[in-house]
DNA sequence: ATTAGTACCTTGTCTTGCAATATATTCAAG
DNA sequence: CTTGAATATATTGCAAGACAAGGTACTAAT
């Protein structure tokens, strides 16, 4: 059931700090939600494409350089929509469990 | 975003009471969540053939006969586990907000 | 050199949402 | 008595998304 809803949280990440695959994942368990690399790449990718987010490489103090991903003005009117549509979809259940 | 909610409010929905195609699309409608038939029926379908719902037909007044769709036990269960699952989305969200 | 750890990425499969279209029943008007 | 409108159910074909599995590449320590 939590499809769907991951585009938003990478979004709701992304808006607070710039972030790279890895510790969205990390951040994402914490907060309760499994994702998987095969899921967040082609995801980040696909946001990356529609112009909704961009990143920039840095080094990192152990291991291979590290793609940190930026949400871009676009994302975050997006996010905006998104946090309505949210809002909206809550309000839908409550009512259907009243 | 609403994919994958949409089995849930189904489940809602007929947790209360039968009912048939339409007439969910059209409490969907009022609630805020536009569903399509090329949507519902196939979703109907496939949650009886996993005994989540059982059906019976009814005469309708004016028109066709409707399939009435009815909550098994097994379906209840699954309902409580997606309450269940709710919540801990809902909660990861406000997590991500805060 | 080899291994372990970290990080990024792709391919193939399955599920699901939807547009478009088809089929069937009832009833009323011509 | 057939045509059309309204009400219902159902299928097909396409596209998007989630994920398991597998692959590539860089760094540092042994």
């Amino acid at each position: 059931m939590r499809k769907g809803v991951l585009e938003y949280c990478i979004l709701c990440i992304l808006a607070r700090k710039e972030a790279y695959a890895s510790a969205i994942i990390e951040e994402l368990k914490a907060a309760n939600m499994i994702v998987v690399e095969g899921t967040l790449y082609p995801l980040l990718i696909r946001e990356k494409n529609q112009g909704y987010l961009t990143y920039r490489w840095e080094e990192s103090p152990q291991g291979p350089p590290r793609k940190y991903y930026v949400i871009t003005e676009k994302g975050k009117a997006l996010l905006q929509e998104m946090d309505a549509a949210w809002n909206e979809i809550v309000t839908t259940i409550e009512t259907l469990k009243k």
